[in-house]
DNA sequence: CCATGACCATACGGTACCGTACGGTAAAAC
DNA sequence: GTTTTACCGTACGGTACCGTATGGTCATGG
């Protein structure tokens, strides 16, 4: 049992309910392990709080943008990113989970941090597209609100989404088509 | 001290700390009475919660459609729901809150509605300036996403937002100009 | 004038957690 | 071969809450 593992449970623990599912007992209990172990690791909850987001900083964020990074193209590049995060915060309500806290101070300075991150990539790649710097911050902040939208309503209202799949796909493109128009 | 009394504080509680802080004790507290009075008004906790939801549901949405209604050029009313809207979703953080604690039942029953509610108004309002259905009903889904985007943007990130103000006025006509684009 | 119903206070038992104290084990270091 | 070090188990006290039980108070109307 490493520092690491504690970790993982906590992430997928608020992928699950949220950060107050983070809570030693459950957590040993579905690690197998005891408290003795936890607060071996950790000072406290804190400490594993801090853990976990800063694993979810690192990994989710960069881990997209190098994925990304593989496509030559600029504008098939963002279609990628937008089809690829979306698809993924559907899939996992990590983020969700996370913006829902937000107003815990240690989320909130993870937030921020990779909120800023995301956004200045996204304004590159409309930098890329031609767009003069300005323009194109304006975009990529405009477009990162619309993933968050999506990322929102995939997990509270489903049902106001086309439905996944080739609908869906096709009012993405529209919609990207949109936010690259100049 | 009435039911309604009750129903608001927990929407207070709500704002300030999400849905776990829709406690008995610290609300009958706060109110200046006990729990006595509660377990009298209410059968439980859940009770109190769907009372919320329901004030919330009904005051909050239907009160700004009302007041958007007033402003009778198609256009116009666009630009300023939204910029209605998203500045009470940056005052308010009732709204965020919600949002944040789509996995509890009740809330996700309420925010699906509600959410359908909006994006149909929205894409009513496209429809009006001139957009087949089935555009309207896309440009208002953009929209309406790009509102719950910067809804949280504005908590859980601030930084990357343009100031409010002129700056925050300007970026925002220009990206409402951009999604009424034919 | 007193009885009924609306309303609130208080005390209690139960649960789910946090954090600490301390004892145990087993392998590595000396 | 003993000591140290890393690691885990368990028991405990403390807190914050939920829900119940039960006994008030106080106005109204019969």
């Amino acid at each position: 049992m490493t520092a690491q593992d504690w970790a993982d449970a906590a992430l997928a623990a608020i992928s699950e309910g949220g950060l107050a599912a983070v809570a030693v007992e459950p957590l040993a209990t579905r690690l197998g392990t005891t408290k003795g172990s936890f607060y071996w690791h950790f000072a406290n909850r804190d400490a594993l709080i801090d853990a976990a987001l800063e694993r979810w900083a690192e990994i989710n964020t960069e881990g997209t943008i190098a994925e990304v990074e593989e496509e030559p193209d600029p504008e098939a590049r963002i279609r990628r990113l937008f089809a690829f995060a979306i698809r993924a915060a559907a899939e996992d309500p990590l983020e969700v989970a996370l913006l829902a806290t937000a107003s815990h101070p240690r989320v909130a300075e993870a937030m921020r941090r990779v909120s800023e991150r995301r956004v200045a990539y996204v304004a590159r790649l409309f930098a890329e597209l031609g767009f003069a710097e300005e323009e194109a911050r304006r975009r990529g902040l405009l477009a990162y609100a619309v993933y968050l939208g999506h990322a929102q309503l995939g997990h509270a209202a489903r049902g106001v989404l086309p439905p996944a799949g080739g609908e869906f796909s096709a009012y993405l493109d529209d919609a990207l088509s949109l936010l690259m128009r100049r």
